[in-house]
DNA sequence: GTGAAAGCGCTAACAC
DNA sequence: GTGTTAGCGCTTTCAC
């Protein structure tokens, strides 16, 4: 075992309380005792032990991070911000990845709850029934859904598709499909209301297709769907089903942006590298998972009271090489 | 605070002790009264308290794994593999990342270490040395990397370039040219030696560039080169650099694979959803995070004694559109 | 401003 | 097979 808050007391000749509040509660030490503690700290490399912390003062300076997929393009950049963030706050965080499965999320929830101040859920699988009973034990911060009682980051997807329907109709397109992402998520339902409102406003004709796969795969097979409808423009649920729609139409001789024109969300790396390049809504992704981590922490500062903050970041439009005027 | 061992016991009528054995060292408990606690237990919602259980037994169960940049579609893959693996093996991982930054990298593993049992560290930027150094404090794994004194996991990258130069080959090509990654990179050395060695064994001319940044930016830039030179097969340091290069080639009107090839290594998302698609040097990443996290809780199990394994993981070559014959 | 002492929840000898 | 007891390293009253 490495050296203790013991130790560092008999170096510098005074009691182990005294260091404890060099460290934990520095304004109460006289400033020359403390100079003493510190250097004879540092100088033995003594390093406070969290777990001992942890168990008098219950608070384990860790924070959960739970996402369906670490391999999807969305989150990285989320999970890269969530823990830069929570270092700076002088946390921890753990990253699970539950591979989509609602119960091995739950489960993970269980065995995290007693082991980090608080979890943040990220585009969750759970019921919302499931959730709320779980955050009664814990801060919890859910990303990418709303519920009830507990704070939640939103991205205005809204916006970003009613921007998406404006930028196809100002290039003159006249009949329009969106894609529609899973049956349980809540980002593909908050696009969908805000495209039935943006083309009632610009006078263009839309469809609604779904739910599909919200991978490249479910793109593809989205495809026929697209080439058999008279749509010049097509909004897809996230970049990969985009990347999967092109490839597709591109199969049956259809050309993208020369035929159709495909919008994406998300702005990941796939869609930029994809040829040609995607135009797309972008998700503040960074900002998410910064936001997430800070409105857990001031749950848990509050002590756990039911602090249900939303915070709703905005969306843009990024136009790209996907879309053009019709044919 | 939650439900403790010492309710469980009052409720169950045993010793604390008891229930304590009930989980931590069941076979030592009486069949009957084991059912016992363990109903009580999970009635009561009693799970242990993880930072009671460190400070008793020094073992954390909680590993943490490092890597440069978690955005950089090559480590996802290997995150969640390792993190999937620990879990089984019940453990948890703190995921960090240090943005490329040596400081960062020494100042996270400082603070990690009293948290964590071991540390799996992925394409370190620190020096041999100051890793050797921390490695003695704490079981060490490194990924991609060999350091004396520990484990490491190292992927046959030098067999893959030979595919990959016997492809290049195979097809006509009769100069080459490696783009070789930053200048600390073990990856880039390997690969620099298997590639004239198989050069020399196919009888094909190889001329090698670098240091190129690991990024589509650095393939951009190594465009230039690349069209100057006579060359018709290029071996890239990563996918994206490949992606990078294809790009810039094509801005000089050099079609891929028409007048030139080129093969990228990693095997991201990023090369398959690429147009054309990348030729590539498959890279385990989800073996390697796995067999990361194998070593690393071997050597913790071995309490830490020097138990300095070695894992070498195949790679391969997947053919796909970048690359053909000469024109 | 500092020391003394209790105790966080659990495990690990050691008795019985 | 189970109870007893003594800590693990630290924080936190409470005195002084």
């Amino acid at each position: 075992m490495a050296v203790t808050i013991r130790e560092v007391a008999r170096a510098t000749g005074v009691h182990v309380s005294t260091v404890s509040r060099t460290f934990s509660a520095p304004h109460l030490v006289n400033n020359e005792t403390r100079e003493r503690v510190l250097a004879a700290a540092t100088e033995m490399g003594y390093r406070p032990n969290q777990a001992a912390r942890a168990l008098t003062t219950g608070r384990t300076h860790n924070i959960g991070l739970i996402v369906s997929d670490i391999a999807n393009p969305f989150f990285p950049p989320l999970i890269k911000a969530a823990q830069a963030y929570a270092r700076e706050r002088e946390y921890h965080v753990f990253v699970a990845d539950t591979d989509e499965d609602p119960q091995a999320e739950e489960e993970l929830i269980q065995t995290l709850t007693k082991q980090v101040d608080g979890v943040v859920l990220v585009s969750p699988r759970l019921t919302n029934q499931a959730i709320e009973r779980m955050g009664l034990e814990l801060p919890f911060v859910v990303v990418n859904r709303r519920v009830r009682g507990l704070s939640a980051v939103l991205m205005d997807i809204g916006h970003g598709t009613a921007l998406a329907v404006e930028h196809l109709a100002g290039l003159g397109h006249r009949r329009l499909v969106l894609l529609g992402g899973p049956r349980a998520s809540w980002t593909s339902e908050q696009m969908k209301k805000a495209a039935v409102e943006a083309a009632g406003r610009c006078g263009v004709g839309l469809e609604i297709t779904g739910p599909n796969a919200p991978t490249e795969g479910g793109g593809l097979d989205a495809a026929a769907e697209v080439s058999a409808s008279a749509a010049t423009g097509v909004i897809a649920y996230n970049d990969l089903v985009a990347i999967g729609v092109i490839e597709g139409l591109g199969e049956r001789g259809i050309e993208v942006p020369r035929d159709v024109s495909v919008v994406g969300v998300d702005d990941t790396v796939a869609g930029r590298l994809n040829r040609p390049k995607l135009t797309t809504i972008t998700m503040p992704t960074p900002a998410a998972g910064r936001t997430a981590v800070d409105l857990l922490l001031q749950a848990v500062d509050a002590g756990g009271g039911r602090t249900a903050a939303q915070a709703i970041l905005e969306t843009g439009l990024v136009v790209r090489e996907s879309t053009g005027p019709p044919a």
